[in-house]
DNA sequence: TTATTTATGATAGTATTACTATCTTTTAAA
DNA sequence: TTTAAAAGATAGTAATACTATCATAAATAA
């Protein structure tokens, strides 16, 4: 028996649910793999179409527009992210090491293990890296939130705002370290890979050397307290 | 008299220098008042050019297309930034008080005091947050890095992280720490007034909290070594 | 089983965007 | 005063971001 890991989406995000249908999921599959050949400003629902074999008409069936499906995709991997988490630190009683292995997991390129789904999820990886910052850096981000689009990336912040709070009650930033993580863990892989003399990472491009210093970074600001 | 300070740009940004004439300093004054209405996705040369009053192929003899333009404005604001960084710092000869005006000049909005520029710096500020990352997170980051795009802002970060090195010269991650201070100060404030759950900061909505986080985390980080 | 809904395919069409080209007039420099 | 450079005016094109319509296939309900 294979287990299948089901993530309920935000019904807003879509016209029609992707899930149900081979299209949807061809559509979800397919836009991952081209948003990540020619990056999301040169990704259109023509180009998607063709290489699904059908229309443009058929995925605005899916999806209002190309936004609308990268925060869907954005809000899938924060939820499979929290969900990777819960599944990692489960039965960890130590907080300094379930943030240890949170830092691990954010900053680490996932492998696309379970063939089953139609997500490729260390493809949707470097997509978030490259991309997910898109999702809200727009105009439409107080609408876009109220419809709770963001929600996965906030229950994200906010389960590693709490494992903070556990290894230090008196830390006063939680939230706003957490989002710093989550978002460095990504920037500092882009910008070591692509503009590398803003990091200390750009000779190895090791991901191991963003888990140290983000681990340092968070660890000395716990300790000292 | 008045001094006016003049960043020299590179030349590759744009294909007339809109330093040089009143409609090339009427596309850089329109182009942050509009892309800061409009956001940076629904901002086109049209609409600029109606603005300005000129034509849409005026606009296309100053800048390619509207990423140089952005790439343009970007430069520009971290270049701006360093001067205002060695000119707020100069003097001091104290490391740790040098980087806490650093993270202060980053954190905090400025105002657009010379009304002789041509360029309102407030504004542009707001521009940087919420769309400046637009500027390299893109496919063509590479060769857009190759002809020396972001050298402003790597020059910053060069400075910022030499000032943490002064701090403390054990420290292993001078670079990623000056990259994130730079990044986490603005996403910092972008999440405060968009998406407040992200941070500690949702309530008072205080650029001098987001400071003092930085502060928080970049000190301890540094005294420890 | 047929009737009917629902999803998809095929095709067309529109407004806007992102440009390029050309020609004329104005402005500025030699 | 000549001449070159910049700006204005206008036109045009390919691609993008959609919307609409109609036919067909597949799934579902009566």
């Amino acid at each position: 028996m294979k287990l299948q890991l089901h993530i309920k989406m935000n019904e807003a995000l879509f016209l029609r649910n992707p899930e149900n249908s081979e299209l949807g999921k061809n559509i979800l599959k397919h836009s991952v793999q081209l948003i990540g050949k020619t990056g999301f400003e040169a990704f259109t629902f023509k180009k998607l179409a063709e290489d699904i074999g059908t229309t443009e008409a058929g995925i605005y069936r899916y999806f209002e527009n190309k936004h609308k499906l990268l925060v869907y995709l954005t809000a899938w991997y924060w939820a499979w992210l929290e969900f990777q988490i819960s599944f990692h630190t489960n039965n960890m009683n130590e907080p300094i090491e379930k943030l240890k292995r949170v830092i691990k997991l954010l900053a680490t390129a996932v492998e696309d293990d379970e063939k089953t789904s139609y997500i490729d999820e260390s493809l949707l990886y470097k997509i978030i890296i490259a991309e997910g910052s898109k999702a809200y850096l727009t105009k439409q981000v107080g609408e876009d939130n109220k419809q709770q689009f963001f929600k996965p990336y906030k229950d994200l912040c906010a389960v590693v705002g709490a494992i903070i709070l556990a290894c230090c009650p008196t830390y006063k930033y939680p939230k706003s370290l957490a989002s710093t993580i989550i978002e460095m863990a990504h920037f500092q892989n882009f910008f070591m890979n692509n503009l590398p003399s803003l990091t200390d990472f750009g000779e190895s491009k090791e991901e191991s050397e963003i888990i140290a210093f983000l681990n340092d970074l968070v660890f000395t600001s716990l300790e000292k307290k």
